[in-house]
DNA sequence: GCGTAAATTGGATAGTGTTTAATATTTATA
DNA sequence: TATAAATATTAAACACTATCCAATTTACGC
């Protein structure tokens, strides 16, 4: 409930107006218990943005299972969709860095892990059978393509560019690092 | 003086326990003057961030001089090398969002608009003649490939998944875009 | 030296995360 | 059921923060 709450907030004002008091006011208890509860503010972000990876998973779940044939360009619109559909919740992933001596909880990687679980198992799919084994390696690369351009359009680099498809661009480099590990191994 | 200590400070504690009352101390000077100066947090954010891009410019353009003849691995290196070298400072560029109501300065944009034209330029040189108009696109979507594999890089996820070659892998998808470029047109 | 303009100050306001001692509530035991 | 132990919750205090602004100091041209 407080997580809940804790990520409705977050998505209406975003991390860089986010308060754990609001969150507390909001379900009419005091910063006090959210902090017995929690313990320190960065464990609330983590519950908070693990969630907001937990309704991602799930949302680009069923955009592979609505998305038709092409499973590839479902994935890559299922990112795009879930974080152009919640700015706030999804940048705030990314805006919250834990402190050095901070290790996430196991439990939280797990369910993180997902997210990367669903896409290796997709790009393998997509690759002849003989370089599976190269499918995490590669799969994580074209995480890390498909993010770099969902960040560029969330914070307005493309389309100060005048880039005015950036998914489409995105899927671009994906479908061609595909082509490319099955033409040449 | 004001940015380059308030830069300093950026990069020592980071964005997360920035503060500007601690950036008027270092310099000997009150709260109340930086206000004067800025404005607003927000703007003294953005002409510390804008320093930063103008070192990473600096940095990459130095890299592409003496990197010898692969220039596009000097680019990658170059990305890479200056955000692993300034954690903090490069962090901040993009823990900072402006308000929507908000418009960077143009002279901001213009600043930070270099790195993209140094990249547009290598990437047209890369390309044969016949395709050079395609370059500013295929650039903007190279600079957000390499920038998604640092982002990576910096924020653990790479080390989470066992990847331990961030900058080579970002390295292999450009190379990769640029040869089915020049392949196929 | 004088007067105007610019620069600088520091206190006030309203918020933040964090801690703690006291209080209230629930649970479990005799 | 009555009491003791454990748990949950609170409110206040602390040390910060950004932001604003009236008052003061400094600088400079005449």
């Amino acid at each position: 409930m407080l997580i809940v709450e804790g990520h409705k907030h977050m998505a209406e004002v975003g991390f860089a107006r986010f308060s754990a008091r609001e969150v507390a006011k909001r379900i009419g208890y005091t910063i006090g218990t959210l902090y017995n509860v929690f313990g320190s503010y960065d464990r609330l972000l983590i519950a908070i943005n693990t969630r907001t990876f937990v309704l991602w998973t799930d949302y680009i779940r069923k955009a592979l299972d609505d998305g038709g044939e092409d499973r590839i360009r479902a994935l890559v619109e299922g990112y795009f969709g879930f974080a152009r559909a919640n700015r706030n919740a999804w940048m705030a992933i990314y805006d919250h860095h834990l402190p050095p001596d901070f290790t996430m909880p196991p439990e939280h990687d797990m369910l993180r892990g997902e997210l990367t679980d669903v896409v290796v198992a997709e790009v393998a799919a997509a690759l002849p059978e003989a370089f599976r084994d190269q499918a995490p390696r590669l799969a994580r690369s074209l995480v890390a393509t498909v993010h770099g351009h969902c960040t560029f359009d969330l914070n307005g680099s493309f389309a100060l560019m005048g880039e005015r498809d950036p998914a489409g661009l995105a899927l671009s480099r994906v479908r061609e690092s595909l082509v490319n590990a099955l033409e040449r191994g």
